[in-house]
This record gives C-alpha cells, sequence and structure tokens, in this order.
RNA sequence: GGACCCGUAGGGUAGAGGAUCAUCCUAUCGGCCUUCGAAGCCGAUGACCCGGGUUCGAAUCCCGGCGGGUCCGCCA
C-alpha cells in the first residue's frame, strides 16, 4: 500500500475513534483538500445534520480529542474541515523508499487474479484509420493499460466485422474492377489502395442496376453460408486488416485477440441465440422477423422494438453481437467495451438481451464522442478526413525539424528514432488528454504542440532527469530526506506520492484523462524543482537530490509506459 | 417528434455539492540561458450559456430555455 493510503487509514481510525468518544458512530468521508491548507481532511458538514451541530464546532472538538501521534503531525480545524497534515520526513521516506524498492511497479496495485477483456478500435475493414476514429484505440489502449496497473490480466480484443454488405461490397470491387479504373492510391498500404475499389463499387452499385444485381446476389449467397463467397470475403478483410494492424502499430497499438464474426455464424451460436429468443415473454413476431419488446427495460418509443431476425430467419449483427457477448463473458471476469456514442442505443439493447437471456455478467461500455475537423464532420466521401496514416507522418517529420534544430551531434538515425517516439507521444497525448465524452475537434496546431500539456513536455522531462543522471556517474541512493527541506523537493515528493491514487481511479474510475493531467503535474514540478535548485553541485544534498531524480525519473517512465508513449532518455 | 451526451477566460481544458485563489495549457504582454538540457522557469491579463428552483452553501443537483453532438433500419 502506498504511503499516503496508509496515513488515510490512520486518519480514518483515528477519527472514528474521537467520534465515538463524542457519542456517535456516523459515517464520515477523508478526502484529498483541494486547498493546499492540508494533506487530507474531513469535511464535517454531513455530521452537523445528525449530531444537530455546527461543522466548525464538530472540526474543533475532533481537532482537540485526536492526538498527534503516528505520522499525524498536525490536526487542526478551519472552516468546517479538519485538516490532517502528514509527518514530512514520513510522507517523503515513505515514498522514496517505495520508489527505489518498486521501480517501474511503483503506483500499482496488488495482482487481483481477475481476468478482464477490453474491447476497442473494432473499425470496420473498408478502409483506412481516420482521426475521427482514432480516439477508440488510444483510449482503449490507454485504458487496458491503467488496468493492468490496476492489477488485472488484461486481454485486448478486435472484432472484426467480416459479415455484411459493407464488406461484400468491398469484396466485389476488389475482384471486379480493373485496377486502371481506380484512382491510384496516395499509399501502397493495402487499406489505402483497397478503399479506392470501396468507394468506386459503391458509385457503381448506385448508378448501375447489375452491379447492384451482383452485389446482392452475392450478398444472399454470404447469409445462405455459401463458402466460396464466405472465404473471399474473408480473405479481401484480411487484406484491409492488415493495413489498419500496420497503422495501429504506428502509435504502439498491437491487440492480443481478433474475433470474427462470421464464426457465430459458422459454429452456430448466434441460432441458438435466436431460438433461445424467441422463447422468452418479450419475443413478438411481424411478417416474419422476430424482435424484442423493450419497454419493461425501461426503453420507450420507437426504440423498444428490438429485431433479431429478418423474415427469412437470416441474423442480423446484433443478434450476431449478443452471441459474441456471450461468449467473451465466458471467457472473462470483466469485459469491457470501448464504443462511439451512436453505440448507445444498441449497447443499452444489447442489455436488455443478455439480461433476457439471464446472463450473469454484463459488457461494461466506455463511450466517447466524435472527433470532427474545423470544417465539419469527417467524411472519407466527401474527403473532409484526416488519416491516421497522414497524421503520424506530419507529426513524426514536425518533431525531426524541432530535433534537427536543436541538436548537432546526433546520428541521423538516431534522429529520426527519437522524432517516431516524440511524434506519436504528442498525437496519444493529446487525445487521451481531453475526456471521452466531450465533443473533440481536431486540429492540426493542437496535435503538434509540443509545449506545456503536451506528450513531449512529459518526454522532455524525462529526458532532462536523465541526462543529470548520466552525468552525475555513480551516487549513493538514500532515502534520508533530513536534506530535501526546499519547498520544490516537498512538493515534488508529495506529487511522486499520489500516483497509486491516480492509476487507481484512471483505472477502476474509467477516468483514463487522469493520467495524462498527472504527468504534466509530475514533469512541471519537476522542471521547477530543477530550475529552483541544484543537484550536481549541491554538496551534503547530492546524493538525497540525486536520488529525488532517478525516483522522479522512474515515475515518469511508468506514467509514459500507461500512456502507451516512450520515453527517450535523450531528445 | 422522442431519447442520450456536452456548454467553464480569445482558443482548449480540470473541477461533479463545500475552505475569501475555480485548475492547467495555449495565445497576448513583460522578465530569466558564462550552473546540471530554454521542448524549460518566473510574473501579468482573462472564464462557470441563460432563467427559475432545492440547500446553511450550486460551476457542480432538479426543472425550463438556448447552442453543439449523437441515436431512433428486417444496415453494420
Amino acid at each position: 500500500m502506498g504511503v499516503m493510503n496508509s496515513f488515510k487509514e490512520e486518519v480514518e481510525k483515528a477519527v472514528s475513534e474521537a467520534l465515538s468518544k463524542m457519542g456517535t458512530d456516523i459515517r464520515f468521508d477523508v478526502e484529498i483538500p483541494s486547498a493546499d491548507a492540508a494533506d487530507l481532511a474531513v469535511p464535517c458538514f454531513i455530521l452537523a445534520k445528525t449530531m444537530k451541530r455546527s461543522p466548525a464546532d464538530i472540526a474543533k472538538e475532533l481537532s482537540v480529542l485526536i492526538e498527534k501521534k503516528g505520522r499525524i503531525a498536525d490536526v487542526s480545524a478551519l472552516n468546517g474541515y479538519l485538516n490532517f497534515t502528514m509527518d514530512r520526513n514520513a510522507m517523503m521516506s515513505g515514498t522514496i523508499s517505495e520508489i527505489m524498492e518498486k521501480k517501474e511497479d511503483y503506483g500499482c496495485l496488488p495482482k487481483k487474479n481477475k481476468k478482464i477483456n477490453v474491447e476497442h478500435t473494432s473499425t470496420n475493414p473498408t478502409g483506412p484509420i481516420h482521426v475521427g476514429r482514432a480516439r477508440n484505440p488510444i483510449i482503449g489502449d490507454t485504458l487496458a493499460r491503467c488496468l493492468s496497473r490496476c492489477g488485472y490480466d488484461v486481454t485486448t480484443e478486435y472484432y472484426v466485422n467480416d459479415v455484411g454488405k459493407q464488406v461484400v461490397i468491398l469484396t466485389w470491387g476488389i475482384n471486379n474492377i480493373p485496377k486502371e479504373d481506380v484512382e491510384k492510391a496516395d499509399r501502397e498500404k493495402a487499406d489505402h489502395a483497397m478503399v479506392a475499389f470501396y468507394r468506386l463499387a459503391n458509385k457503381m452499385m448506385e448508378s448501375q442496376p447489375e452491379v447492384s444485381d451482383e452485389i446482392s446476389s452475392m450478398l444472399r449467397r454470404f447469409e445462405n453460408g455459401d463458402a466460396d463467397v464466405i472465404s473471399d470475403v474473408r480473405r479481401t478483410t484480411e487484406m484491409m486488416l492488415a493495413g489498419l494492424k500496420q497503422t495501429l502499430d504506428g502509435i504502439g497499438v498491437s491487440l492480443n485477440v481478433y474475433t470474427w464474426e462470421s464464426r457465430y455464424i459458422e459454429n452456430g451460436d448466434a441460432k441458438r441465440v435466436v431460438e433461445k429468443l424467441k422463447t422468452s415473454k418479450y419475443a413478438g413476431n411481424d411478417d416474419g422477423a422476430w424482435s424484442l419488446d423493450l419497454e419493461e427495460f425501461g426503453v420507450h418509443g420507437n426504440n423498444k422494438k428490438f429485431t433479431f431476425t429478418r423474415n427469412d430467419g437470416t441474423t442480423l449483427y446484433t443478434t450476431r453481437d449478443i452471441a459474441y457477448h456471450l461468449d467473451k463473458l465466458s471467457r472473462y471476469d470483466r469485459v469491457v467495451d470501448v464504443l462511439g456514442e451512436d453505440q448507445k442505443l444498441g449497447s443499452k439493447q444489447l442489455t436488455c438481451a443478455l439480461e433476457i437471456l439471464s446472463s450473469e455478467k454484463m459488457p461494461e461500455p466506455m463511450f466517447y464522442s466524435f472527433v470532427s475537423l474545423p470544417e465539419g464532420k469527417m467524411s472519407t466521401r466527401k474527403g473532409v478526413v484526416v488519416y491516421l496514416d497522414d497524421l503520424i507522418d506530419e507529426a513524426v517529420e514536425y518533431a525531426y525539424n524541432e530535433i534537427k534544430q536543436r541538436r548537432t551531434d546526433l546520428s541521423e538515425e538516431r534522429m529520426r528514432e527519437i522524432a517516431r517516439t516524440v511524434g506519436v507521444g504528442a498525437i496519444r497525448y493529446n487525445i487521451v488528454r481531453i475526456q471521452p465524452e466531450k465533443q473533440f475537434v481536431f486540429k492540426w496546431s493542437e496535435a503538434l504542440n509540443f509545449d506545456g500539456n503536451s506528450g513531449p513536455f512529459l518526454q522532455y522531462s524525462h529526458a532532462r532527469a536523465c541526462s543529470i543522471l548520466r552525468k552525475a556517474g555513480e551516487f549513493k541512493r538514500t532515502s534520508d530526506v533530513s536534506k530535501l527541506t526546499d519547498e520544490y523537493e516537498v512538493r515534488l515528493v508529495k506529487v511522486l506520492s499520489k500516483f497509486e491514487n491516480i492509476t487507481e481511479q484512471a483505472g477502476e474510475g474509467r477516468k483514463i484523462h487522469l493520467v495524462p493531467a498527472y504527468g504534466h503535474e509530475v514533469a512541471s514540478a519537476f522542471n521547477q524543482f530543477y530550475a529552483a535548485v541544484p543537484v550536481l553541485n549541491s554538496g551534503e544534498a547530492r546524493d538525497a537530490r540525486l536520488t529525488l531524480v532517478e525516483c522522479t525519473m522512474t515515475v515518469l517512465k511508468s506514467i509514459l509506459g500507461c500512456l502507451g508513449i516512450g520515453a527517450p532518455e535523450e531528445m
């Protein structure tokens, strides 16, 4: 347990003992105060009502009853709060020795022996990933990393939609359109090369009835289980997916499991779901098409009708999604779906269906709002689009130029390597710093921001710490903090001590945007310390300060790791 | 028409009942490189969409507007 958490327990114990002396066992909160007045605080407002006394009074009496002992260095009452200050020496040496001991595992929670699955990205394999969709892999991958630090065994999973009209159109285009007819793609990558066929096939389908007929017949054969068509579609989907994987790899995202939608048709799971749902009391039939009435589940209006078969008995995407989720839920203790906000209703309906099928576990959805461009909504068709591949190239190029301006001592190869790390860091940070539910307007100036609240800011601070340590050579690591008396040193250590709390909130509380914010806080506190206090030429304090620099470097490295961002030792 | 989400300085963003400073970044203005990396540090300016209500106390909760996003297929 972290130093701060064990101090919290100590405070809780002291307060409840004092309260029982006052003749009550009322519940209370212990919080980290927003004001800088204390390390922990107990707001006495909620106690006031039942105790029928003023908050200030209660705080005052408690502050007298509680002894200053152990790590409690000070208790005081102010404005209805009971404030606690932790013994500075205990806080600082506790934090530093814990970081030295655990290294990059510092800030992690104990192993839970629980398997959790994070499904993310799952974008339709019909074209390249654009910035509008990039939020999904970045949020999903970051959440997975946070959960892993929270002690879960994490698996990431991509659900590949290789069933349905879209992929059939793509396949028809690849098989029937001559290469010469298609606009040449800007890139050699499979996804960029193939999407041109998809676009043209869509156009031809609209204007040429015979094409439309061909595609319809292909779709029918697909749904009747025609092995040739299915394997054809599977092949094109795999080619496309290979391109998408390359892009994801470019931003440091790789998934553990790829599950193909067609599997649930092949193995009969989807059919079994249909049969079971038909027997439920919520099921009804219109002209052969089956649906559920979800009125009782709080779904109203047009939304309450949830259709799960066509009138020819074939399954729908949503039906297969139920089968998929039953499968996933059987494989893991917990299941998280990272979804665009357009999936909210679908997700609700899925939950209802699972309840009807008396599933014990439910998927936990995490929604994000869409990214648009200053010109408006992103649309591949209208050409209002920024591809993730282009964003990566731009960011890496921009980073390269920044490095070239500053460094003359690095090899071309090394500069390219660092540029990649810095450019990708800027992209990931820029996206994950914003609460997922907020709308996001993509701006180049923000995506390529390397100052202040940015990925490169954290990387820079990390590189700076590494540089100091390089110059220092050997030194004696110590948790003796008696030499660390400067206010910037105290503040820096205090910031470092919060890591475990942040990890928990980010993972369990699904607030991953706290991680970049915390990273900025650490880097900022370090830079202030750096500006105010000499390290290498600091006489007796040298070892203690170098130890602090090393601890900060370790924490920054962990935070960057949690964000899926590289931690360069120079840049 | 119905449902859900979001409105915080010029731009972005944190805070999700509480402490006479509402966080941080950016932009703007002014300082700091012959000490360890200036992608940095210090200072200044500037904000809770509107109207009601609940409360000792509201940026935060409730109701009603206004503005933006999303959904309401026998599509995926």
